[in-house]
DNA sequence: TCGAAGAATATGTACGATGTATTGACGAGA
DNA sequence: TCTCGTCAATACATCGTACATATTCTTCGA
């Protein structure tokens, strides 16, 4: 591979070093890439490997790859042991809420599993999270709420652009936040991930559905009126409406 | 293994108590202590710190410090920018359901609320995994949870004892598995701080309740035969039942 | 007063040196 | 032949140093 030669060359002359990329910062590239892999299949568990490997190969020092495994390891996907070198762990033992992990299920040949385990999840957590939110959530979050359904209606002509996805990540996010639970809170970052995989997967339409925009909004009436089952009831109907437009899809 | 379970592996004649895992690495150290001092609040949101500092006080070289400070940022806690140095994120952000911020937590002074959390997570997330696993649980897990099942029956008589909360956990567990759905599976770690810490808080009687064990009964029995809301419905009761326990404690 | 150039600073990255736990080979003794 | 203890090799653990780079702060000039 050209870039980590190139890299290594860097790293041996003094002077003229790689400039990097700007914003990415190597250990998150490392991360990234021996995450995909791992998730990928490519090294499959219980394979034992050395970071020292890793580090030629992918032309970074073993600094970036020490934090980058550390990282992995904290994830559940690898155990590191002296000696040893780097196992890589079951998939069940894999944190597999967190974000970096969902993110590259979805981007590998498992994302329309992914995809429809986080459905399974959102229709459990969602309505729940609405229900909490309901006799919770204070009138910044109300406004908040209101505000977001009002941005989706706003770019429903375009509902597969980023303004639209910004604001239905937004309800949802704000909705997960006002519910009071830290746990359900925490899910944010993964309901993000899908809501976002969708977009690229192109299962949006063009123009926003009618039905999804009238239950946002019921959601958000249900909240303010502190309704809580008329709120989990409509949450109920968009993560199902969700999910059959991601069973839609062919395996 | 999780703490709670190697918890449980290690006492067989009283309650489990969770001890620090002994973190034989600096870097472990290190990422234990500031993660600690975060989520107890020492170090409150919008905080920045310079990461020498923390390396002096904690006796620890740079290299073990940005570890455990890359971990940290992957479970959202901080942000790392050039030269403003690093930032305590609000908990909002946190990764809620990570191992490592839910025993922080269990340790602090916000063990009571964390439990609460929990079992309004469980309340979401179990009854569903329920009605799922009837659909798809095989063989092997119906047979694992009937003995499940068994073994708490058989130790009813110390419901608070480190037999029946292992024959508990692993009912739980093995139903979570059995949905079939890697996200609910990966709850395992976190629905058993929930349990072990309700043995541990003396919320348990000396002697099982009878409509407990009836419901767990009713849940394997439902998956048995395929019955998804029937399932679901136990499901809910035992939750409902166990959450009743944790808001009796004095906030 | 404002803006641009430069200094200061904290993180980002690389690498060498040394410590140390673990492994696996080897050989002695039963 | 088998078992067990010893020892060398190995790969991670940790520290320290050096330099790059981005961001912020400061200073100075128009």
């Amino acid at each position: 591979m050209s870039v980590a030669a190139d890299a290594i060359m860097g790293s041996m002359t003094s002077v003229p070093r790689r400039t990097t990329p700007a914003a990415v910062k190597v250990h998150d590239t490392i991360l990234d890439r021996l995450g995909e892999r791992i998730v990928s299949g490519q090294v499959p568990a219980g394979e034992r490997l050395v970071a020292a490997d890793w580090g030629e190969e992918l032309g970074a020092s073993r600094t970036a790859v020490r934090e980058a495994v550390r990282v992995l390891e904290s994830l559940g996907m690898v155990s590191v042991r002296r000696k040893s070198g780097i196992t890589i762990r079951p998939s069940t033992d894999w944190m597999a809420f967190a974000p970096e992990i969902v993110r590259w299920r979805l981007r590998g040949a498992g994302r329309l599993v992914q995809l429809h385990e986080l459905s399974e999840l959102r229709a459990a957590v969602e309505p729940a999270a609405a229900r909490l939110a309901a006799s919770t959530a204070d009138g910044v979050a109300r406004a908040a709420l209101g505000a977001a359904v009002q941005d989706m209606v706003t770019h429903a002509d375009r509902a597969n652009g980023a303004d639209y996805l910004a604001a239905d990540v937004r309800f949802h996010a704000t909705l997960l936040r006002a519910s009071g639970n830290s746990m359900f809170a925490g899910l944010t970052a993964v309901i993000e991930e899908v809501l976002v995989g969708r977009t690229e997967q192109e299962l949006m339409p063009q123009t926003a559905d009618e039905t999804a925009l009238r239950l946002h909004q019921e959601v958000a009436h249900a909240i303010t009126r502190r309704d809580g089952e008329a709120a989990a009831r409509a949450m109920t109907a968009i993560v199902d409406e969700a999910d059959r437009a991601v069973q839609s899809l062919p395996l």
